[in-house]
Order: C-alpha cells, then structure tokens, then sequence
RNA sequence: GGUGGGGUGGCGGAGCGGCUGAACGCGCCGGUCUUGAAAACCGGUAGACCCGUCAGGGUCUCGCGGGUUCGAAUCCCGCCCCCACCGCCA
C-alpha cells in the first residue's frame, strides 16, 4: 500500500506511476474521497468533543439527583425526575448527530480503503518505461568458462541438444501421465533421479543462503488467510491466481489461500510487529512449496516442466531500515546470491532490468534473472529449438510498499524512538523443478545422459551421471 | 470433534459502570550517587488518525464487530483467537 499522505502531498507522481504501470485506478476519486473522510471525521470528532464534556458535567448531576430521588418524598419526586431528564437528553442529541456522522464514514471507508489497495507502487526514476515484459532491457550476460550463450549449443558442445520434454522421457525422470490423471493439467510426477535431482538443487540453494550467506532458516505455513495475501500485496489484485480454500462451515471471510511463493509466509512473519532498529536487517530463507493457478495462461508453455501449478522454491526476504541507498545495496547483493549461486553451477545466463509495465503492483524495481536454455526459443531449419533465455529468479525491490500493508514497522535511535514502515525485499534463490531445465539441458551429453554438476553430487549419494 | 479456562500496555498482572489510556511489579531510557559498575533513590516510557507553520489541541483503541446506558476495559449479543484436558491422528 502506498502512504496516503504522500499521495495527497503529490498526487502527480502517483497518477504518473499508475500510468507507467498500465494501471486504471482513478487517483482524483481517492483524494476526493480521502477529503470527504476526513471533513466527517472532524465533524465527527467535534460533536464527540461536545458530547464528552457535557457528560463530564451532567453525569455526576444524574448521580447526586438519583441518590435524592431515593429519599426525596413523593411531592418533590416529579421535579427531580424532570430535572434528570433534562440532563440526560441534552448529550443524548449529540450522540444521534455523532452517530451519523459515523454511518456517512462507514459508507464511503470501504471505497476508499480498496482504491488505496490498488494504487501500485511507483517505479523508481531509472527504471525504463515500457508496456510489458517486450521491453524489458538485458543488462549483462554472463557464460561459465568454455561455452558461449551467444552461439548455438551445437557449436559449443558439438552435437544437438534435446530438449528438456526429451530428456526427463528418455531418463525416466517424470511422469507426467499419472501426475495428471491424479492431479489435471500442467500436473507432473518426478520419479527417480528425477526427484533427487529436484531435492539436490533445493538443498543445495538453500544450505548455501544459510551457510554462505548468513540468511536464517525458517519454515513457514503455506495455507495463509487472506489477510496475510493481503498485507504481502498478492491480493486483491492477484486473487485469481491463488488456490482457493472454502472454510464455509466457520463463515465467509475466514477461507485460506495456498501460497505462491514462500515471501508470504516469510513478510507474514512479522505482520503488525514492532521492530527494534538493532536486530534489522531481518535475512530469512525458506523452501516451501508454492501453488499458482496460472489463470490467464491457457495454451502457454503447456510441455514439460516450465508452467505448472505445483513447485518448490527457496526464497530469500530481506526485512531492512527505511533507507533507499540501504534498499538498493540489498537488491544488488540479493542479485549476487544467485549470480554466485548460478556461477558455481557454471549456468549461463543473463540479468533484465524489467521496465515499468513488467513490474507488478508492489515493485519499485526489479530485476529478473535468466537462465539460457538450449530447448527453449526459435525452430531452426531442421526443426530444432535454438535456445532462449528464460526466466529463473525475480529479485524486487518494493520500499515500504509491503511492510505499509503489513503494518510492520521498526524503530531506535534513527527514527527518534518513533515507529517507521520498514523496508522490503525479496528474491528467488532456486525453484524447482523449472530450474531442472536449464541444468539438464546445459548438462546433457551427446549419449543421451547428463552429467551432474559437481557442487550437487553429495547431495545425489555422488553420483557423476543420470542415465 | 468434546469439555473447561482465558484474551488488558514490551512482559507479568490489577481493575469488573463515571475519578482508568488504564494501579502495581518487571523491563527499557534519562538523572542523582560512585574512580567505574552494581545497589538504592528520582523522573520518563503504547499506538493510530485529524487539525495546526510551531507551540499545542482533539478523537479513537483494553481480541474484533454490534448493542444497552447520560457514561462501558467493566453489562448484553455475535464472531475470532489462545490455553488445558479428553478423543482421533500424520
């Protein structure tokens, strides 16, 4: 959520942002409302000034006019009666204007409050403007030794690669038939080496966040309530795109979502905390499966392992300080993680900056990160994929705009002891089994097997080869 | 699923119709004392929103929502959550 205040203080660069964004919110409607709400909330206020002074003065009246009712002999009742009862219609009037004031309020709030929920993030300055993913800029490439993403896998290794689709078939490493009939479309079952493979480079993403990088682990729920889709910015724009759990016994408002990224179980962590400045930043990692309804993607990258409903992600949070240099220092060294990460597994790729149609509600900034595979891209003469870039990790930078939602705050020395929305951020480590692609792919020999990369053998019992 | 007990400030814990945004204790911050520290003593210590250039003023919040009342943390209704025990169970 961005901050009211500052919307009202410079409308412009919220209109600005929406329209970057290819966002429709109607900014004029919410600061007309937000005028209007806060014109009924000082009357609002004032009547209830009024009326608490004048209970101030007449309660104590009421009290000491009551204890004589009790005593007073018959003929004096009647007076005493009348006495009270003027006493008591005089704050009992204001009461009936307060109360008005507060339906005309709860009317208009609800409109208000899910405009405000819409408004997206502005993009940062140096993000490039562009409609969606298309304009997207690459910002480098990078080639492990002895092989050049530039050129053809063939004139780098010599033969033609298979696919991913090919080579999970031919080494029986999925199973895709029975995954759908369990389970529909873009379902699968890895089986074998298959899920080993799976397990091994989780596994080992994650111990290397914890080991290398210092990020605490943590395990977090994947079945969240709304609130919490709400306060991590999934909802209500992305709604469509979670699992849907009905609670129907206990109510409405009380159904659970599936999660699509552990970042919600990780930014959920400390909804409506208070933080001490001290123990900032918060560095959390997880591994959690993670649930998308890919709504919308009928038809896109139905074969193999690219798109589907079910995967297992380690993530990686970074809860810091309200500082914008502070922020971006993290994204940078949040990119490194992965580019040290990819490095050690000698897996091309390259980094996006992602234009401002790209972005997403809640992103200030963001930059996607690629891997290179063989299987993916144009057909050549023969028939054949020629390889293509495709996105692996997203690493966004979002300011205050989540913890604002979440209600998390922090506060020391720097904020003066008062509380201040913190900052955000998070970043794919690893998730699987899309990253399978690129690695059996890249790793694949010219006999059909695939070699295991070194750094994940002690995770596959050491095992050099698959098939 | 059943039965019982609870939800008050950073924590513990009073209050059970007005003097209570909240006693008291702990914690934390500042000060006195001390060579320094501890102890002791003194003072301070919730959040949100609105108005105001500032100083300051006002409103709301004792799980959440509604009601009773001139007045609610306190009474009533609904909901949520937590704990304990039993049952079931990965």
């Amino acid at each position: 959520m961005i901050d009211l205040k500052a919307l009202r203080d410079d409308p412009e660069r919220y209109r600005d942002g929406a329209r970057k964004k290819n966002s429709t919110v109607d900014i004029d409607r919410i600061l007309m409302l937000d005028t209007e709400r806060r014109r009924l909330l000082s009357e609002r206020e004032n009547a209830r000034a009024e009326q608490r002074v004048l209970e101030k003065e007449a309660g104590p009246q009421i009290g000491k006019l009551m204890k004589e009712l009790k005593t007073a002999p018959g003929g004096a009742k009647a007076a005493l009666e009348a006495q009270i009862e003027e006493l008591r219609n005089k704050p009992a009037a204001l009461k009936e204007t307060v109360q008005e004031y507060e339906r005309s309020l709860q009317q208009m709030e609800p409109e208000l409050e899910a405009l405000l929920l819409e408004v997206p993030m502005p993009p940062d300055a140096d993000v490039p403007v562009g409609a969606g993913s298309e304009d997207n800029v690459e910002i480098r490439t990078w080639n492990p030794p002895g092989f050049d993403a530039s050129k053809s896998f063939e004139e780098n290794r010599g033969f033609s690669p298979k696919t991913h689709v090919e080579l999970i078939r031919d080494l029986g490493l999925t199973d895709f038939e029975r995954g759908v009939k369990m389970a529909g479309a873009r379902s699968y079952v890895l089986t074998g080496d298959g899920m080993r493979l799976h397990q091994a480079v989780l596994r080992y993403a994650f111990d290397f966040m914890v080991e290398a990088n210092g990020f605490t682990p943590v395990s977090v729920p994947v079945v969240v309530r709304e609130e919490c889709m709400v306060g991590t910015g999934f909802f209500p724009t992305g709604r469509d795109q979670a699992y849907h759990i009905e609670e129907s016994k206990r109510g409405s408002g009380h159904d659970l979502f599936l999660t699509g990224t552990g970042e919600v179980g990780l930014m959920g962590l400390h909804e409506d905390e208070i933080l001490d400045e001290e123990t900032l930043p918060r560095t959390y990692t997880t591994v959690s499966t993670c649930f998308r309804r890919e709504a919308g993607a009928a038809g896109k990258d139905t074969a193999g392992l690219f798109r589907i409903h079910q995967f297992d992600k380690v993530e990686q949070v970074v809860i810091c300080k309200a500082d914008e240099a502070e922020s971006r220092e993290w994204h940078t060294r949040m990119i490194g993680f992965v580019e040290a990460l990819l490095q050690s597994l000698e897996l091309p790729y390259r980094l996006l900056q992602c234009c401002t149609g790209d972005l997403g509600q809640k992103n200030a900034d963001m930059i996607d990160i690629e891997c290179w595979m063989p299987g993916r891209g144009e057909e050549n003469a023969k028939g054949r994929p020629t390889g293509a870039y495709a996105e692996t990790h997203s690493a966004s930078r979002l300011y205050d705009f989540q913890c604002r939602r979440l209600n998390l705050r922090y506060r020391g020395e720097s904020t003066g002891g008062k509380p201040v929305v913190c900052h955000s951020l998070n970043n794919t480590v690893l998730a699987s089994p899309r990253f399978l692609i690129p690695l059996l792919e890249i790793y694949q020999n010219e006999d059909g097997s695939v070699t295991v990369p070194a750094p994940l053998r002690g995770h596959m019992g050491g095992r050099e080869r698959i098939g």
